[in-house]
DNA sequence: TGTACATCAGTGAACGCGCGTTCACTGATGTAC
DNA sequence: TGTACATCAGTGAACGCGCGTTCACTGATGTAC
């Protein structure tokens, strides 16, 4: 009848967050594949034995974090993307919503710029499926302003693609800010502002050059 | 008075080169920080020590791999961006370029992929400062076109940037495209020529909508 | 050309260390009656 | 409420193994005369 967790379950899961979080402060500085589990178990204050009650491998470690950085975020596309009256209010709400994504949780996105190319199969592909899956909320946004438009599925995918990966750009940047001097942090800021303004001069422009969809 | 390395230095020349290709090999499934000394040294089929006649450690020889893949890619940045009569030719080209590139150097691409964000700090800045010259040839390339036309400074460099990540984007898309089902490689093909497409579109337009530069 | 010495790329033994994984365990929590 | 048994998160000892680095060495190549 009660849904609070019983005594033993909340102290599993207690746990279970104090090696998401001990991992991401060790990832820092160094990629999933060279992470230790008796790093890990170290940094808890665990036994090394104990890693195993929670997660098979540092490998699946890994893809649990790719849920906790990235599952919580696909709520916010929408509101995002769509609901603006001009492209430029769109821009500005996208370039603060990945400003403060990076300044909330920068350990987060680093390691998913890390690993999204990094050397752990499972890893990989997790961030992948969650970014696949991005592209295609931010598709089905798009397609509800311009698909009467004539834009084909082709082309909203492709500025899906295009749109997605700036704001990893972005991200990247923004991270790379965070130890720069003074300064950088605005001038990154209006370098993405500055280049979804030209993206989507040109998508308002895509129509009028092509044959309109169609062998 | 001869320009021909002695035997010593040749054969010096030829184990390091056996050191950069074994690391190479070992690195298409594990990122550089986890890459042992030993295990490179086996590759070589050599001892552990003679590592250390070559390199002073793992994190140099991954910038000597920086310098391998990256820096015999500059001359091409001229010929490709700049010299074409419509800009659709200079798509073409830049595509190509790349489709070629992941072809003939797959592990080349993909360990700078990986190790673009990696763990590996000195391994980071090289590929950061190798990416950074790109960005100012391209730009250099640019400017020639339209620094007369009125662009600023800092629209051509938001400009390179922009064309030099999508580049980059399509290297990767590329390398997935390569373990893929066949007409990966086609549809990535049409996506990048589409994307940059959409991003010429959005320069051509550029300055109709923004203050002539300048308070 | 021949000799004597210097250089230095690669060797192989040795070291101490931290790793991942196994196993039988303990004791608090959960459950059935 | 109380008792008897089951569950299972975390323990701690033990294992065999590969790691990076040190050191004194060897023998082919290079150099001076």
């Amino acid at each position: 009848m009660s849904h609070t967790l019983g005594i033993r379950q909340a102290q599993k899961q207690k746990t279970r967050q104090a090696f998401l979080d001990a991992a991401l402060v060790l990832l820092e500085e160094q990629s999933l594949s060279s992470l230790g589990l008796r790093e890990v178990t170290r940094a808890v204050g665990v036994a090394p034995t104990a890693f195993y009650r929670h997660f098979p491998s540092i490998a699946e470690l890994g893809v649990a974090l790719v849920d906790e950085a990235l599952s919580s975020l696909h709520p916010m596309v929408g509101p995002t993307v769509s609901a603006a009256n001009d492209s430029e209010e769109r821009i500005g709400r996208a370039v603060e919503l990945i400003d403060q994504l990076v300044r909330a949780f920068p350990a987060h996105v680093r390691f998913i710029a890390r690993e999204r190319h990094g050397g752990v199969q499972p890893v990989r592909e997790a961030i992948r499926d969650q970014l696949a899956r991005f592209t295609e909320e931010v598709k089905a946004e798009l397609a509800e302003d311009r698909e009467s438009e004539g834009w084909g599925d082709d082309d909203l995918t492709m500025l899906a693609h295009l749109y997605v990966d700036q704001m990893l750009i972005t991200a990247q940047l923004f991270l790379e800010a965070l130890e720069a001097p003074q300064g950088e942090w605005e001038r990154v800021t209006h370098l993405a502002i500055r280049q979804l303004r030209l993206i989507t001069l040109g998508s308002r422009h895509w129509l009028d050059q092509e044959t309109p969809s169609g062998p």
